[in-house]
DNA sequence: CAATGAAGTTGAACACGTTCAAAAGGAGGA
DNA sequence: TCCTCCTTTTGAACGTGTTCAACTTCATTG
């Protein structure tokens, strides 16, 4: 990876390579579109895309990167308009949804990767600030809304919506259906379910029912982190 | 592939590069083994791999089927100890994954694959018969037990008992504590809880609920069905 | 006993992602 | 002008999974 860089020239470089590569991904998807293909596209040598980019991966990251960062404000804007959780919570997600249509064939080429030691997969160590900038939405969703969430659950809940919402984009990039309906009934469906899901999470009887659940996913995100630590 | 084998020869020569694989696999991981250390190991040349196996992922799925194969006498017999669901859906999963346990670190080389276009998925068309025969342990486990599983969800019910052991041997597969404890941990929670849905679920009083997951499920399951015909 | 042809075997060759030593460029100073 | 040093650029080379045309083996047949 090239240290912080200033001239001119080779950030127009760097750009034309990660240009050139995106616009092949899309067009012919990303097993088909060779580093050389990239380079040539970009007018510069096999080795050159190399010197930006550390790997035909690391140029993937740098769009995931580009994404998160794009999305902020479109995200930002969307929630001011309500506080309605049921509509935060669907405008994070279609917003998501919308600004991938695009990209649905490359994505689908990536979440390939599930393994959370694969630098790409969306639960390894290289994506977790990715991964935590996504989180936030939700967060963000939950707090300025008008349900209550109580105290056990507001550490997990955002993680869960979160896995929520990558379920829905899993089923999305591979749903072959005619501009994606399938995954549009699923959306509706399911967000009313989660919806009234989050809303008795609160509920005092459950008590006994969030303590579980907390405590499984403690087990579960604990997990994680001695895997990562021993990384 | 080569037709029916019925030399002696043969058979011997593609169980020694099967057993060479699977060996080295297990020793080094599998992206670590080359297909000409499997050759080299067997005493043949590397075209004589690709002569019994379409290619380094087939030895894979060779291995799925015998895994496959050699399970369904174990259920049997496991199964044929009692009637408590609870035990009987204990029972399957725990014979799997002892069954996996030496093959721990190539099956999490494995689990890399949840695109359902990819071959070695176990949601791919190419491993859709071993994923019946897997299912159908569930199928079994519910039919000669204690509990009533009412009509609505006797389609479903095995399908989402198998996803849920599906869950359980993906978290196994990453599990990095010790002796994989925390998998014991997730394993004897979520059984309870498993066990007690699947007893609650047959209850009168949800059968709208009973009604909104089955629609759920055929509108996942037959997106997948969709896009096999397509495929 | 050849001759035939299917079954089995070989290793060179290909395209891929990736590495790397070497060359070229260019900015700043003597 | 020339030298120095860092950044940028180059393309040959490596190891990989996979393909393939050529070769060998050997049971069956005329």
């Amino acid at each position: 990876m090239p240290k912080a860089i200033k001239t001119k020239k080779s950030e127009e470089t760097r750009r034309r390579i990660f240009d050139s590569a995106l616009a092949l991904f899309r067009k012919r998807g990303f097993d088909e579109t060779t580093m050389r293909d990239i380079a040539s596209e970009a007018d510069v040598a096999l080795g050159a895309a190399y010197y930006y980019f550390d790997s035909k991966d690391a140029i993937v990251m740098a769009f995931y990167q580009r994404t998160q960062d794009e999305l902020v404000p479109l995200v930002t804007e969307a929630l001011s308009h309500t506080h309605s959780f049921k509509q935060r919570l669907a405008a994070v997600i279609r917003i998501k949804l919308d600004y991938c249509a695009p990209n649905r064939r490359l994505m689908a080429a990536l979440a390939t990767h599930i393994d959370p030691r694969h630098p790409l997969s969306p639960f390894s160590e290289q994506t977790r600030a990715i991964r935590d900038a996504d989180t936030h939405f939700f967060q963000r969703a939950l707090e300025g809304s008008d349900v209550r969430v109580s105290e056990d659950l507001a550490l997990h809940l955002p993680r869960l919506l979160w896995l929520y919402q990558m379920g829905l984009l899993l089923f999305w990039v591979y749903d072959r259906s005619p501009r994606q309906w399938r995954t549009t009934q699923l959306f509706e469906k399911t967000l009313s379910i989660v919806t009234k899901l989050v809303r008795f999470s609160s509920f005092p009887l459950l008590r006994p029912v969030r303590k579980t659940v907390a405590e499984l996913l403690e087990l579960i995100y604990g997990s994680q982190e001695t895997s990562e630590a021993l990384a």
